[in-house]
RNA sequence: GCCUCUGUAGCUCAGUCGGUAGAGCAGAGGACUGAAAAUCCUCGUGUCGAUGGUUCGAUUCCGUCCGGAGGCA
């Protein structure tokens, strides 16, 4: 039998780009004692600091920042390890006593730490990627997605025949592991979390405030200079995940004198907004968040007055009693 | 002033030999468990510039007016 632990308090600090979590979370960390671990899939890369909006010196105000501006640009990456270094984080800083605070927004991260899900020890196969995105050139992937409804007809069922990615990953977890991506996703969710969780969100009711957000810190970006970044990072040869983020790869038509630099910015922020718009259906779904408008609240001040006061309710309830069954910080 | 072209979805435009219309882009909604700032799916009614006429019926033909572009004076 094991000894019984309340579970330990974790903040979430979410929403779209440009929405302002990372002002929210270090006023939140302020006042609560708190420490930031960013889930931001792109911030984890140094050098990539103004396109990817990482925080500064000075907007960090001495608050504590992990899993950010730590692995050089050619590292692969994925969710796994990212939850690996986050429960770390999250465990140091509970046994620091004080709050850590999960702010980005990167659903994927927050989900996997926020429902804490498992992964397998098996690392992704690159070679085996390789051979079967090789056999769906041929078809366009039909073949292969005939293989995965034999092997896993569940999958089958959500994932489209066009999204090869989603193909090939469920094949590929059935030829490293023997078990279906079904099954998978089974067994990791089957370890409860060690977390009492709170999703703060942040979104605007005026979609089109956002996006004036995001434009207007696009032209800042500018300003920062951006196209000095740029040009350094498109010049690193071999990005993997990092080619991925948005405003290097939208400003080389520029570099290569294809395009105008209006033009490239132009498309740099409607990707942006794009991003915004899925990050906001992957968030609008967890029913477990409390939203907070920025627009309806009026100003920002009143936006961290209304998320204090729900973190000081959220931080109370349990405090004294907690009967959780089990709980690990780790692993 | 005259002549020509033009006015159709937020934008760029196609089209209807007269039976009230469709693409691209923008935008919206959705999916999501090892690349996730990635990847993928779905969604197009708009006084067809205004107004008269011809017609069973006009956005389509004709007249007039208004807006835009160009040409000639």
């Amino acid at each position: 039998m094991q000894e019984q632990r309340p579970k330990r308090k974790l903040l979430t600090v979410v929403g779209p780009t440009a929405s302002g979590k990372t002002k929210l979370a270090v006023e939140l960390a302020k006042s609560f004692d708190g420490e930031v671990v960013s889930a931001d899939s792109m911030q984890i890369y140094r050098k990539m600091s103004i396109a990817t909006a990482k925080p500064t010196k000075e907007e960090m105000e001495g608050i504590p920042h992990h899993l950010v501006d730590f692995l050089p640009m050619d590292a692969s990456f994925s969710v796994s390890d990212y939850v690996t270094l986050a429960r770390e984080k999250i465990g140091e800083i509970h046994a620091r006593g004080k709050l850590p605070i999960l702010a980005g927004g990167t659903g994927l991260y927050i989900q996997a730490v926020t429902e804490h899900i498992s992964f397998s020890e098996e690392e992704r196969d690159d070679s085996l990627r390789e051979r079967l995105y090789e056999e769906a050139k041929a078809d366009g992937g039909k073949a292969l997605y005939e293989r995965l409804r034999q092997i896993d007809p569940e999958a089958a069922q959500w994932i489209h025949p066009n999204n090869i990615i989603r193909v090939v990953r469920a094949i590929e977890i059935y030829e490293t592991t023997g078990l279906t991506m079904t099954e998978q996703k089974k067994r990791s969710r089957q370890r409860e979390s060690p977390y009492d969780v709170f999703l703060l969100g942040l979104n605007f009711k005026d979609r089109q405030k956002l996006y004036d957000r995001i434009n207007l810190r696009v032209d800042l970006m500018v300003k920062q200079g951006l196209l000095e970044e740029a040009k350094e990072i498109l010049s690193c040869e071999n990005l993997k995940t990092a080619y991925n983020a948005i405003g290097y790869k939208e400003l080389a038509p520029y570099f290569r004198g294809e395009a105008s630099l209006e033009e490239c910015l132009q498309k740099m922020k409607q990707e942006s907004r794009r991003y915004a718009k899925r990050q906001l259906t992957w968030f609008r779904r967890d029913q477990r968040i409390h939203w907070l408008y920025p627009d309806e609240l009026g100003n920002f001040d009143r936006v961290l007055q209304e998320a204090k006061l729900q973190t000081e309710r959220f931080l109370s309830v349990g405090a004294e009693s907690a009967n959780s069954k089990e709980s690990e910080e780790t692993r």
